[in-house]
This record gives structure tokens, C-alpha cells and sequence, in this order.
DNA sequence: GCCCATCCGTGCGCTGGCGCACATACGATC
DNA sequence: GATCGTATGTGCGCCAGCGCACGGATGGGC
């Protein structure tokens, strides 16, 4: 996301950046939480979901290299309404909230970067609303498991039933169920958490439209 | 929304506001449509939906006096990503798009005012994503009946079933026997789409607690 | 005072997902 | 290479909501 602004820009906002390495499983925020930093995921995933009690999570937005966690400081907020979840490993680079909200302040180029990312993470979540509703599982795992390799670029990953069951607001069974019925088509192989597309474009074909229409809409939207 | 700001720049905006009519069942923005004017309920009501093909509409989130329609301008968007529906008939102030982009780059106050209500309205979304997802019918109904409440301030609205299907996501019988189901209680009485609220602290106890929390997220936020 | 459009009530068979519980299978570790 | 924890497979009864279909009621208009 960062990539996207002027290099002047950029290169300012450089030391109040810091790199860090995000840990599978590592909670960035919870809900109800001060934000104290954001984060500009270069090769990790960050998943955001809601919590309701009684319940599992459910994924409302996955946000990776084209994206930040933290929007909501950005529109004057400094809790979080979702928990902010490692999903992939990998590299962020992580700047103190106090500082992100100097920089908007001082660049409307930035501020106009996180504006439409913003707005794209909107789509987003109202689209995954929508879906999470009206689709059956092995059509949201598709979508998700797509939509996890555009983000991660790669064909292979590690996680479990029971991690996904907590994206797509299901039990674990219901993902054994609908990952079998992958299997049994040669869309994806996996075994003790480590899975694998096999076959993309049939797994697009199962996949809801959401998946193309979220997609779609972040690139419209610049990168 | 606009209360909120100093009385000057209230005055400012005022002769780019026109006051207009909203009617019941008109559509102020259909997805993927240009948005031409942003809207300030005042006593009315608009509902956002998303339309997924091959279902009925499902609420995302609902605004009235407290916030405006046509946020994703202010994030740079010229297109909607939902439907926003007038759900309950009333005035509006209405601005073209154009003056509102340019209001907000000279009114930092402004600015800010709608960036809070993005926060809220994003926390609205979420909320209602996961609600949908988890809870039954008739808790979601008696929710959907309270917020319409606040906005509207009045116990008494006019709604058909088949209307309510499109908000809830469900089929009209769905609505039929959750509807049945509260009034067998003295909740709310109905007939031939006019609801009347009967006991709101019931009504609250039967909603799930989504209720009470969209509605302090939203009062946290400032109005 | 009748008619008709609209709104509401009910029934039926079906299916996807739920909670619960237990059976297998793999793999790291000692 | 036996052990144990974790991951996956399967079964069962249950229920909310679905699509479909039709019967009943109410009120506005002529």
C-alpha cells in the first residue's frame, strides 16, 4: 500500500516505520482494545474478525500487501472493533498510532491512500456480510482459500480445520465436510494442516461470485 | 450529523444543502451506480443493503439523523457499493457530490465529523455481518424493530412482512412467524403493515445484544 | 355493499448446519 | 518404534430456515 505513494512521501515516512515479523496466531488487536499501532503488511496476512459470545469468530476482512490494519485510527477512532489476527507469517512494517496520525494529518497523499483503502475494506466486509449469510461452506472455503493465495502467493499453507472453522464462523466439521468434497474433486490436497490448491480455476467455479467481486473491487481501486 | 459542527461552518454549507422529500421504497443509490448527492436524514430513515444474486436483499446498516448516505465519497468512491433505500418517509438535506468532495477538503471539521461516522457506520456493518450469521430470526427481527425505533422515534411504523424478508435476509413467512411470535408475547402488535411497539424492555431482553451494542458504539461515537 | 389487491397464516417435505461423541491416523519426540 | 498430542473422519438426532403452495382476512375504492 505504502508503495503506492510519491517516494518523496515515502521516504519521509521511513523512520517511523519499523519492520517486524508477524508470528502465525499473534493477536495484533481485540476488540474493545487501544490501537497502538498499525501495520502495513508486506508478505504476512492479517485476518480481521468479529467476536460474538456464544459463538465462534467470523472473518469480516483479510488484509494483506494492498492494504493496513489500523483504518480505524485513521478515522479518529483509537479502539478496534474486530480482532486483528496473524493468519500468514511474514514481514509488516509497523508505525506507532501517535505518529500515523501525525503523517495523515500532514499528507493528503497518504491520507487519500488510507481513504480509499478504507473504502475498499468496506466492499469488503459488506460483501463477506453478504456471503457469510447466504452461501454454503464449501463455496466460502473455496472463496477463502482463493483469496488467501492471492494474498500469501503461494499454492501452499498450513492451517487447520479447526483455524478455519473460526474464519468462516462454522465448526471444524463442517470444514472436514466441505474440504473432503475439495479433495474428492482434486481441487485441493491437504493433511495435519497443511494444504494445497491443486486446481484453481475449479476452485474458482465452486467458489461463490464474491470471490471475484471482492477481488475485482480491490484492484479497481488501485492495487 | 451536520448539528455537530460549529455553528460557522454550519452556516457555510447551508446554501449547498437543499431540503428534500424522502419517500418510502425510493432507492437513493443502486451498487455500482455514480453517487450524484449525499444525504442527512433528518427525520428520515435509509436503509443500506447488499444484493447478492439469487437471494433477497440483506441489511448491512441503517441511517438516520446521526450519520449520512454516501460515505464512500468521502473516501475518494464515486460509485456505491450497496443499495440505500428510504425505509422511513421523511426530510433530508441533500448536496451534490461535487460540493460536498469540495466542503470537505476545505473543513477539517467536517472532515473529521464524517470520518467518526465511517468508524461508526464500518463497527455498524460488522456488527450486523456477524448478527446475521448467528442469530435467529426472531432476535434479529425484535433488533431490527428497536433500532427503527430510535431513528424514527416512534413506536408506531409502517411495514409489511415481505418488506421486513428483504431486510432481514429471510423469506416473508420467516417474518410471519417471528412477528407472531413477539406479538403472542404482547411485544408488538401488527396488522396489514402497521407495527406498533408494545413493550421495549421486552423487546430488548428477546433481541440478542447486538442491539445494545451498535447503539453504544454509535452514541460513544458523539451524538 | 361488493370486489379485489394486498397482507397475513399455515402446512409440507427438504436440507444445511448444529452439538455431541467417539473412531482413526499421522508425526514428532523420547 | 512405542507414546501421546494433534488433526481428521464419521455418525446421530435435532432444528431453523428454505421453497412452494394455498387458504383466510382486511381494508380501500367504486
Amino acid at each position: 500500500m505504502l508503495a503506492a505513494l510519491p517516494r518523496s512521501q515515502y521516504l519521509g515516512l521511513l523512520d517511523g516505520l519499523k519492520s517486524v515479523a508477524l508470528t502465525f496466531g499473534e493477536v495484533l488487536y481485540e476488540p474493545g482494545e487501544r490501537i497502538l499501532h498499525v501495520y502495513f503488511p508486506n508478505d504476512s496476512l492479517v485476518s480481521l474478525l468479529t467476536l460474538v459470545e456464544g459463538h465462534r469468530a467470523l472473518e469480516v476482512g483479510m488484509v494483506g500487501r494492498e492494504g493496513m490494519v489500523g483504518v480505524p485510527l485513521a478515522l479518529g477512532m483509537d479502539v478496534s472493533p474486530v480482532r486483528a489476527l496473524v493468519q500468514g507469517a511474514g514481514v509488516a512494517l509497523r508505525m506507532k498510532s501517535a505518529r500515523f496520525c501525525e503523517e495523515i494529518r500532514k499528507s493528503p497523499q497518504l491520507r487519500q491512500e488510507v481513504n480509499r483503502y478504507t473504502g475498499a475494506l468496506m466492499a469488503q466486509v459488506t460483501q463477506t456480510a453478504a456471503c457469510n449469510r447466504f452461501h454454503v461452506v464449501e463455496a466460502r472455503l473455496a472463496r477463502w482459500l482463493l483469496m488467501t493465495r492471492d494474498r500469501v502467493r503461494s499454492d501452499e499453507f498450513r492451517l487447520t480445520h479447526e483455524f478455519l472453522g473460526h474464519m468462516l464462523g462454522v465448526r471444524r466439521v463442517g470444514v472436514t465436510k466441505a474440504a473432503r468434497a475439495l479433495q474428492g474433486r482434486k481441487l485441493i490436497s491437504y493433511s495435519r494442516g497443511k494444504i494445497r490448491i491443486l486446481n484453481s480455476k475449479g476452485l474458482e467455479r465452486t467458489s461463490c461470485t464474491c470471490y471475484e467481486i471482492v477481488r475485482d473491487m480491490r484492484d479497481g481501486v488501485g492495487k
